[in-house]
DNA sequence: CTTTGTGGCTATGTGGATTAGCCCAGCCGT
DNA sequence: ACGGCTGGGCTAATCCACATAGCCACAAAG
């Protein structure tokens, strides 16, 4: 019997591609077994359990969504940043909506994903800070914004608009409701 | 052996009571049978399946939710009736996380839940209508409100925002944010 | 008092997570 | 080249949950 090779990251990278074929609750270990071509106690030497697969899954999401978050962030600032960001977590969430529903709303919370969560945060918190917005208000616009983003890119990823056509207006819209409640900094 | 006098309302009932106490993913077959004093197998006199219960617990859900939402709005109009409507969810969400969390996001998918979800939304569109908001116009801005409602209040459930303090001061700078970006209809 | 339908039960099967314990492949030092 | 050690793979087995089958008793209708 000639090993398979495997390795933590391999297995998250099978279980990745396994929920953006068949969606995230088709996320077994039995069916990332299969996929990775061993037994399923196997998988039991590179991760420990399917909780932890689940969480080193969602770290390798945000990380991913830093990143390109990041990425579409440079030479922006203002407005152009705030529309950026916004329009970069929809297409993520549409292209990937098994990975967007397999992020947990609540990152903060578990030790292993708080560093990656809170790198994802500090983005929003960053395009903000161009706005002169300090402090609380940072944090209650922050708030604002995520609750927009995520909820938009929730219901749209889980298919709950009713017609699909101009979605991309709704999402323009809201993008310039929340832009327009930030302050002026000048002229 | 004395009938246990159940019915499938019965059965909703317990397990809406079970995901209140214990949370949505203690929902199991075993525990609802437990509550109900039935053995497991007896639970299918009563519903079709876990998923139909689930459906079953989401109608419930939705009816309940739109029953407070227009007591909530009796006598009120705009602004005003919209910021009633967003504190009203945010109340049932922080109230009854789990129930929120069992609500699906793409009711009108499923038939046994398009009547409940489109009575709810229907609140959504009843509460923009006094904006003249028409067709197209009123379709976008419910959207938005969906999102912001749905968003802000699926995070602050799951316990996703940091501090816990201050969140009505972001609610109310959201509801602010949203009832701004309407057009003003007259004076 | 009987009939009948319904709500309850036990027994059983399937699938998934997880644990225990074995065993060989490959590297390392000799 | 060889012998051992580590680690990654395996099978077997347990536990728990959903689900189905089929039996049986209660109680309401007649």
């Amino acid at each position: 019997m000639p090993r398979a090779g495997l390795s933590t990251a391999a297995v998250v990278d099978a279980a990745l591609d396994l929920i953006d074929d068949r969606g995230l609750n088709a996320l077994t270990l039995a069916a990332v077994a299969e996929r990775t071509g061993v037994a399923a106690p196997s998988l039991y030497k590179h991760v420990g359990s399917l909780a932890q697969l689940r969480t080193l899954m969602a770290v390798r999401i945000m990380e991913e969504l830093t990143e390109r978050s990041t990425s579409a962030l440079v030479g922006r600032s203002g407005d152009d940043a705030v529309a950026a960001l916004m329009r970069t977590y929809r297409r993520y969430a549409v292209d990937h909506p098994a990975r967007h529903a397999a992020m947990p709303p609540d990152p903060l919370h578990d030790p292993a994903l708080a560093s990656a969560g809170t790198r994802l945060l500090e983005i929003f918190l960053a395009v903000l800070r161009g706005y002169g917005l300090e402090g609380e208000a940072a944090i209650h616009a922050t708030r604002c914004l995520r609750a927009i983003v995520h909820g938009f890119a929730s219901i749209e990823a889980a298919g709950g608009f009713g017609l699909p056509e101009d979605l991309d207006t709704t999402h323009e819209q809201l993008i310039h409701m929340f832009t327009a409640s930030l302050p002026r900094t000048s002229s």
